[in-house]
DNA sequence: CGACGGGACGC
DNA sequence: CGACGGGACGC
């Protein structure tokens, strides 16, 4: 794997950490008696002796540099203290500070014995233990908790009996926990923000949006309403307070099949009023983009206002309105979400639909498979798919609906403002499998542009990457 | 007490 | 082309 013996002894960064010792020994021993017993512990990268500039002589310090920090500990632990030669004062070992530190106080056992991990929230200290002990005698777990709740938080520490468990801990424990050596507790300074962090809500896009929002309540339409405004029509105005493009507004509504129109509205001096109008070819389509789209935060934390607005074309009578949304819904039901989707069997409560097979709701030449459960939102993460949107995102239930069909799709987390996002699924396979059914493919409705996803790792490159060619509804044809 | 050298490019 | 959000302890 790693043999590299050839490689010249170019790390001068103390990579990985805490792999490089300080070794006080007498004048008197040679680079070679300093090899030999400590090569037993691991390789060996680098041995350095201080020397004199002049004479050449031993000033009685020296560096060896190990591959792995679990080496180095292990060599600290063994040989500090022992004699090398006949006559000589024992040696000191020391883990070395790191050269960028300038720094030269001893490293403490107390800062190489204890990790920092992330773990599931159904984790309990005895969790912890047994799955940390394999790397050594443990002398404590802790799981951080809110105070109040008595809820974790998902953080652990774990402190080990020598440096050389907790380095291998690290080394070789699962790569989800994240696992790192933990800062000294006693120092203050480095994390006392704590009520800043502790203040986090799970929901990042902040959620401040609805109150005070003119237009919030002029969501989804009630059944019984009779505000005058719920018309049914082919065509809708989309509000946004952010500033949005008409390539934005068009990528998102042309998500739902069949738009035929779309154009900003500009006031009599051209200048944009954030309001576009959209127009559909069929009802349906309408009925199924207010519904979905209607509070949609696009972007992140922008809640758009979708309302039907009259053409003159469809009107209907208010008599025929509740009739005419429920023929809307169930027909887009059927074709999109297969009978259980979830916003619309509000509308269409107590209506039963008929059984259709699943149908996704994105168009592709791949065969998905069936909609499968997503795992429990705690579940805990093992492999990630990197994706790239161009223009802009698609919405968030749209990729559950494509991602969540290979299995064990935890979650789906659109970076805010960005056009990328990470699909997150409990099992490895799963992930791979998403990409071995998407990769090269042409999938997904349309975002105006191609799709492309990655599979990234959680720490090492990877070189595994696969694009989605956005698909038009309306060029089938072609 | 006991702390920082050597070497150097390929698209 | 395009890349992030979590993560710190009452001694």
């Amino acid at each position: 794997m790693e043999d590299c013996s050839f490689r010249p002894s170019t790390d001068s960064l103390d990579d990985p950490p805490n792999s490089r010792l300080f070794l006080v020994i007498s004048k008197s021993i040679s680079e070679d008696v300093i090899r030999e017993n400590f090569s037993v512990f691991g390789e060996i990268q680098d041995i350095w002796m201080v020397k004199d500039k002049q004479t050449k002589e031993s000033k009685g310090v020296s560096f060896v540099k190990f591959a792995k920090s679990s080496q180095a500990c292990a060599a600290m632990e063994e040989m500090h203290g022992k004699c090398l030669a006949e006559g000589t004062k024992p040696i000191k070992v020391f883990m070395a500070q790191s050269r960028s530190s300038g720094s030269h106080r001893d490293v403490e056992d107390e800062e190489l014995t204890r990790i920092f991990i992330m773990i599931p929230k159904t984790f309990t200290e005895d969790d912890l233990k047994e799955t940390f002990k394999e790397y050594g005698d443990i002398e404590y777990c802790i799981i951080i908790k809110n105070k109040t709740t008595g809820e974790s938080k998902g953080l652990g520490y774990v402190r080990y009996h020598k440096p050389s468990q907790a380095a291998t801990a690290i080394e070789n424990c699962d790569k989800t926990f994240r696992a790192i050596l933990a800062e000294p507790r006693t120092k203050n300074s480095g994390a006392d923000n704590d009520y800043f962090s502790n203040a986090r809500s799970d929901h990042v896009t902040g959620d401040t949006g609805m109150s005070g929002y003119p237009f919030a309540d002029a969501s989804n339409y009630t059944m019984g309403d009779g505000r005058s405004s719920d018309i049914i029509t082919r065509c809708l105005m989309v509000s946004s307070r952010a500033s949005i493009t008409q390539e934005q507004v068009y990528g998102l509504f042309d998500l739902i099949p069949g738009m035929d129109y779309c154009e900003m509205q500009r006031d009599p001096y051209g200048f944009s009023k954030g309001q576009a109008m959209i127009r559909y070819n069929n009802l349906g389509s309408a009925v199924y983009a207010k519904e979905k789209l209607n509070g949609f935060e696009y972007p992140p934390g922008n809640r758009l206002v979708v309302a039907y607005i009259d053409d003159g074309e469809d009107r209907s009578s208010p008599v025929g309105k509740m009739a005419m949304q429920l023929v809307a819904a169930q027909m887009m039901s059927m074709v999109w979400n297969g009978p259980s989707g979830p916003q619309l069997m509000k509308t269409s409560a107590g209506f039963s639909a008929p059984s259709v097979p699943q149908m996704p709701r994105v168009q592709t030449d791949v065969v998905l498979p069936p909609l499968k459960k997503l795992a429990p939102s705690d579940s805990w993460v093992k492999e990630r798919l990197f994706v790239v949107f161009n223009p802009a995102p698609l919405p968030v239930d749209v990729l559950e609906d494509v991602f969540c069909r290979f299995g064990s799709l935890v979650e789906v987390y659109l970076v805010p403002g960005r056009n990328v996002g990470y699909m997150k699924y409990a099992e490895r396979k799963n992930a791979n499998d998403a990409m071995a059914a998407l990769h090269g493919k042409r999938s997904l409705t349309s975002a105006r542009g191609p799709i492309r996803a990655i599979l990234p790792p959680n720490r090492e490159l990877s070189d595994m990457t696969f694009s989605m060619t956005g698909h038009r509804k309306d060029d089938a044809s072609t």
